[in-house]
Order: C-alpha cells, then sequence, then structure tokens
DNA sequence: TTGTAGGCGTTATCAT
DNA sequence: ATGATAACGCCTACAA
C-alpha cells in the first residue's frame, strides 16, 4: 500500500509532472481531453495530492488556522460553523486546533498552528496572558475572537455592556441581592464581571461575588455555597454552561428558578434555548463573530490586516422564563 | 515578517543545518552546549520548526488524523477528549477534521485528512454508507469509532443491547405505549432501533416509530407529532440531544417527564447527567471508546493493525428521574 | 560531535 | 499545450 505520487500518475498517463499538477489544481493550461484522461488515471490509481508537498512548494495555498479553547463549550462550535460559512465558498484549507482546561495548553495549540505554517490564525477563546497574546499577535497575522487585547485585531461582543444590561434586568425585576458566579479571573475576561460591579454600584447595591471555574460541576457546587452564605434573590452566571450548574444547585435545594431565584447566563448557546431550561441569557451573537472573523482572515490573507483592526458586536440580552417570577 | 528556517538558524548559530535538526528534534548528537546555544538562538530569531517539511521529508514522524462528525454533540467531545489522554503522552502529531450535516460532507473531511498524509485515522461518527467507508478502510489505516462496517476496524459500543436495555426498563415501568425517536436510517447506525423493535417484539408490544434527525429542534417538532398521534406514555429517543427535544416538547404540552411521559436518552452526555433534566440514558462509555481508539491507533502506527481489529463495549443502562413516576 | 549532500512530493519558471 | 528543472524546508545516511 505504498502511498502514490504526481510522477506515479504522470508516468502512468504518459504525460509530465507539470502537467499532472496542472491538471489537478484546476488551472488553465491543459486541454480538455489530457486533463480528463489525467483524472482518469489518478482516479484508478487513487491519487490524492500531497498537501504537505504542496504547502511546502507553493505560496498560492493559502490555510487559516482555527483555534477552539474547548469542545464542550458550544460556544465555539457556533463560532466555528460560522467561520466555515464563509471559509467553505472560498479555495482555502482549513487547519484545526483545540484546547483545553490545562493552562499553557493553549499556547502549544498555536504553536501548532504555526509549525503548520497557516497563513491567518482565528483564535477562539484563548486564555493565555495579554502580553503572551500580543507577542503571538506581533509574530504573526492572529485575530482573537472572544478575547481582546491591545494591538491584537479581534472580533468580540462587548462584555461590559452585556453584563451591564443582564443586571440591570434583574435589578428592574426587583431583585437586590444579586450575585455574580464570576470565571476565572484572567486577562480578557474580566469585561462581564466589570459591568455586573457598575451596574450595582450604579443601584447602589452590593456586590457579591463568587469566583467559580469553567467547569458545570464547580459552578454548581459554587452555587450552592453562595445560596446558603449569601442568600441572594438572583444569580448572574459568566456563562451558560455555569447557569446551568446554578440550575442544578436551584433544583437540590428544591428551590424554583424564576419563582425563588432567578437565574441569568451568557452565550445564548442552544441550551439557553430550550423551551425546558428557558434561560434567560445575553446573546454575544457567536455565529456572527465567527463569521466576520473569517472575513477577516481573508483580508489578511490576501492584502494586509491592519495591525489592530478590530470589530465589536453589540450583545443582546434575551429575557426568558428563569428570571420571571 | 519572513517565515525564518533553520537555515538561518544555522547560519546565525554557525553551526549546520543537520545540528539544528538534530537539537531541535531532541534525538542524540549534540553536545549539551551546543544544543543550549542553538536553542537559544533559534528562540531569539523565533523560529519554530515547519512541520510541512518535517512530514515530507521523515518517515519517522507519526501523526494521527481525527474525524469528528459535529461539534455540536458533546458525545465527540467526549471521544476526543479520550483520544488526546492516552495521545497526548505520545510523540505523535494530531491533526483535526470535523464534518457537519452536509451529506457527503465527511468524505471530503477523511479526504482532507488523507491528502494530509495522515498515518491513522480515527473516524468518530462517520455517517457515509457502509461501502464507502470500506472503500476508505481498504485504502488507508482507519478506525471507526461509533460506527462499525465489516472488514474495517472500529471502536463501538452495542447499541443493539443499549436499546434493549432502555426499552426493557420503560416495559418494566409499566409502559406500553413505547415510541422510539429514530435517528436518520442511514448504514451503521440501526442498531439502537433494532433493539428497541425486539425489546417490544418480545413483549407482544406493538411498535411506534418515528423517524426523526439530528437536529434538537427538529427532535421537539416530531415529538410533539407523536404526542399527539400516538399518544405514547414513554418515548425513546435515539440521542440525548434529541431526548431534550422530547424534554422541550413535554414541556410546551404542560406534561411533565417521568410523572406524564418516560423519557429516555441515549450517550449519558453531561447534559443527561445534570440534576435539572436527569434525563435517563444509555451510557457507551464515550471516553474510552476514545481512549481504545488511540491506543488502536498507536498500534496501526508501529507493528500492524489487522484488518479487522474491533473492539465493542457493553453499554450501561443510567436511569434517573426522567423515566421514574 | 559536527558537516555534506541527496531526497521527500509539489509548485512554478522557462523553454519548446 | 506540454516538458524540463530549479526551488521549498527539512531529515538522514554517510563522512570527517
Amino acid at each position: 500500500m505504498r502511498k502514490i505520487t504526481i510522477e506515479d500518475v504522470a508516468k502512468a498517463a504518459g504525460v509530465s509532472r507539470a502537467l499532472v499538477s496542472i491538471a489537478y489544481r484546476g488551472v488553465a493550461g491543459v486541454s480538455d481531453k489530457t486533463r480528463e484522461h489525467i483524472f482518469a488515471v489518478g482516479q484508478k490509481l487513487g491519487y490524492v495530492p500531497n498537501l504537505n508537498a504542496a504547502r511546502l512548494a507553493s505560496k498560492g495555498i493559502k490555510t487559516i488556522g482555527v483555534f477552539l479553547q474547548d469542545l464542550h463549550n458550544e460556544v465555539f462550535a457556533d463560532v466555528f460553523d460560522g467561520i466555515r460559512k464563509v471559509i467553505d465558498e472560498q479555495e482555502v484549507q482549513l487547519v484545526i486546533s483545540v484546547g483545553s482546561a490545562e493552562p499553557g495548553r493553549d499556547a502549544k495549540a498555536i504553536d501548532t498552528l504555526i509549525a503548520a505554517r497557516v497563513d491567518v490564525i482565528i483564535a477562539a477563546g484563548l486564555t493565555m496572558s495579554d502580553s503572551e497574546l500580543q507577542r503571538y499577535a506581533k509574530a504573526t497575522t492572529l485575530i482573537s475572537v472572544t478575547r481582546k487585547a491591545h494591538g491584537v485585531s479581534s472580533v468580540s461582543s462587548d462584555d461590559y455592556l452585556g453584563a451591564k444590561l443582564a443586571t440591570e434586568h434583574l435589578i428592574a425585576g426587583g431583585h437586590s441581592r444579586i450575585s455574580f458566579l464570576a470565571n476565572p479571573q484572567t486577562d480578557g475576561y474580566l469585561g462581564r464581571q466589570a459591568g455586573y460591579l457598575d451596574a450595582m454600584a450604579t443601584a447602589g447595591l452590593p456586590a457579591l461575588v463568587k469566583e467559580s471555574s469553567y467547569q458545570r460541576v464547580q459552578a454548581e457546587a459554587d452555587a450552592l455555597e453562595l445560596l446558603e452564605q449569601g442568600k441572594p434573590t438572583a444569580i448572574f452566571a459568566h456563562n451558560d454552561l455555569s447557569a446551568l450548574g446554578v440550575l442544578d444547585a436551584l433544583v437540590s435545594t428544591g428551590l424554583k428558578p424564576g419563582a425563588d431565584v432567578a437565574v441569568v447566563g451568557y452565550d445564548n448557546t442552544s441550551l439557553s434555548q430550550t423551551p425546558v431550561l428557558a434561560l434567560t441569557t445575553v446573546d454575544p451573537h457567536s455565529f456572527e463573530l465567527g463569521k466576520t472573523a473569517a472575513q477577516l482572515a481573508l483580508k489578511g490573507l490576501v492584502g494586509k490586516l491592519d495591525g489592530d483592526d478590530s470589530v465589536e458586536f453589540q450583545p443582546e440580552l434575551v429575557i426568558r422564563s428563569s428570571s420571571m417570577r
């Protein structure tokens, strides 16, 4: 089962390697007749062009690398859908790399993309430090989605505003003991908490923050503690996944979401949209984020992407029953 | 921002390209002193070995290609976690390729892996026809997970048994009008339905099958129809995602899961494990599936993987409140 | 321990 | 329209 090469096809078809290459790349320079002949032979031999060799030899093959933080969080699936939506219509390759909870893993994942010599990197959900991100952005063409930092191109949603809207919604609902279940405090992901804090301060209400993790189970445990200690009447979680953890905590405490304790998430994942959960949340427009990032990447592929070519979306509050009595 | 090569590093460090190569591959043949020197220079220049060139030149670089059907279904995230768990401890590269609902997309995704010249392919959730799968398995070293077919190595769970257990559980619960919300009827994914049918036949109960899709929203619509037409007292969905759709349908009908209509899913995704949903389901041990597939892939990397080297896991029924009154 | 040189499978430039 | 022939960046005997 030896790998068959372009040379094998050329020999079998009685033409030069150059012609086979031209035929398979679909560029002009072959007669219809010989092209078909070449394809016929190639097909029979089971020939598939070696992308590694092609990438090495060609400056014409465009490929963009995509980093996704976590396959368990549907937000990234949404972003990916958006990316593919626009890339699919293009003659562009995609190389994927995924992260994980493990710290330092995302740097390694980006390195893989660089080693693969992708022309542009779209990174969704980077958790590295600002300085590290900036280093990467300087050395490569990098578009950060979901996360922004000084001097790096990014596509994001205004987390501060979204969180402010969510908090104000709860305040307007008559709640005063509103708690925020925070994500790990890393660079680039402090906007939601800031929005919450400001909204609370403005209303003259005491802030009640509890730091949690990205794991739903952990969120559940933290929410349980929160319920005992702070006795909040409303909990705003940093994302839908942890909001689900809050719902879990309520259920096991016998409390009714909405009626007893209002719950709000963030991301508007398909999960929050289900009638069963009916989770009030903030929509960052993940799919659009992905599409826009891909369009920027396309720009970076040809002309140039300015050092700091960023776009920020307006998030939207989506009210469902989890925050209504 | 020119790409810097091994030659640049060699020149700057005052050594030959060979030495730089040796140093970066971490093999024996360099003095500690010069290795460190080379690394220092390389670091300063921002050198990252070109994987394309490396793969082309070397037969020693092992890489495994991973295909995942759908990022929106957490099952594949679980499988992927399992794969990475064992691969991470190895000196092996991973190339990822993802599918989508669009038919014919998975073939294209596999082609990408082949073009990248991965040594082994782990494909989770292939929906192509048996014959097409068999063609691929003949031309490459392919391990199918979740899905099995004659003559192709696979790692799967006994869907027939799992579905049988689930159905028998419902029968034992006193239900007689039990409906099965089926997945699209494609090659390789008929086991669950078969298990349901046999269990029903054995009990002398009438089968009530409704074909649905892999979309949760579609499952919800189909479940609604089902509730009106067949008046089932229990619904067994082909996976957790569509079971969630069933729960949605119940909620919007004012029916209580468990109390009014029993619901059972399949996959034991983290979703079903949440106290809020508490979905009775069947655990195919997705994480283990991924681990085992990776171990087989490792075998395929070195020695040989027999044409049909398959392993099948025993699924496990996980009873939660969605199927209890 | 270090350097030399040929080859990996394509692409791309120049001829023909 | 077709065919030689250098790159492309790295690996790997083989020499030194």
